[in-house]
DNA sequence: AGCATCATGTAACTTGTTACATGATTGT
DNA sequence: ACAATCATGTAACAAGTTACATGATGCT
């Protein structure tokens, strides 16, 4: 299963990166849908590396900084990467902690529950700016006459998280009426 | 962290459990907004036990069966429940697979990736006429006189999955019609 | 005969999180 | 002076998953 490797093929078969790139990447680009931490790229690309999915491409060398190691997708990871995709997979849960909070919103009293609603409303709210402008800047640098540009992808994955963040934000203010 | 705890804890403060009831629940009734297996139940009721937060009502043993341990949450256990419902929480991601291989759409065939999502919608689907169901058979039980009806915190959980689900098919009925 | 359910629990393994370590540069 | 950023990586811990073990009943 482990999907951090398939997010790392997925970063690379875009354009060839750092171990530092991809964290950042997944960090504040793909969704957020991915938090990772650098223990688990390093070690990751050093796999994918030896099992010849991703292959280094060269080393930029400041003297006063860390070498940066740029990958690069191989064919091999391409591949690997398209039969994952094409893969069947069940449909997962979306295990919220702050759903099994508002299970125990009749245990306490009302107007507490409802200062903690908003404070979560207003996250998810700013989650949404986030996602709205990352999908208007992506918008912006599509290429409409290309069939299978990935900015196309990218797009529609922000535009779930747009969604989806429209719809929380909309539960939490139905919750608080009810309240 | 650990959310099982509260979970644990979230279905006790309605009803006196065994663990493989809470199992059970988990797996089905919450949500499933969560999974858990039995090595994280059981150990978690024993520390629950320990820190007086749940006790033992009752066994129950019939000759040809494991004893069915019933456990419910005391006092303190309420009381810690409680704080954690009101304890600051930052808004988490979504982290669903199938969002990544969303964002690989570009690098495979149409017709493939056509196929790939109308999968996941019918699973979507099914799981939606699951959480509707079960929407209306909690709404059927509501007491709607009751101001702290916990079946009223149900209800607004389960919608929260109906919702999302809703949004997860309509997302793939775009989907497939941008490829 | 074989599998699912009830009911407890343990063991082994894989993931994910938090924190640490190094060390120059740039911004406040 | 102090924190953040860049850039690599490791270590320790917490959480989650899969499989196993027991053993009777009941269904196909």
């Amino acid at each position: 299963m482990s999907s951090i490797r398939y997010a790392v093929l997925s970063l690379l078969a875009r354009e060839p990166l750092s171990g530092y790139d991809i964290k950042q990447y997944m960090n504040n680009r793909i969704g957020p849908f991915w938090k990772v931490g650098s223990n688990q790229v390093y070690p990751e690309l050093a796999k994918l590396e030896e099992e010849g999915l991703v292959k280094l491409q060269g080393v930029e060398q400041l003297t006063y900084r860390p070498a940066r190691k740029l990958y690069e997708i191989t064919d091999a990871g391409r591949e690997a990467l398209v039969l994952w995709t094409l893969e069947p997979g069940g449909a997962e849960n979306v295990r919220d902690d702050f759903l099994l909070k508002a299970y125990n919103s009749w245990l306490v009293e009302p107007e507490k529950m409802k200062a903690q609603i908003a404070e979560i409303k207003k996250q998810h709210e700013k989650k949404l700016a986030v996602y709205q402008a990352k999908v208007e800047e992506l918008a912006a640098q599509l290429d409409p006459s290309d069939r299978s540009d990935p900015l196309a992808s990218s797009i529609s994955v922000v535009e779930f998280g747009v969604e989806y963040e429209r719809l929380y934000i909309a539960w939490c203010e139905r919750l608080m009426k009810k309240l």
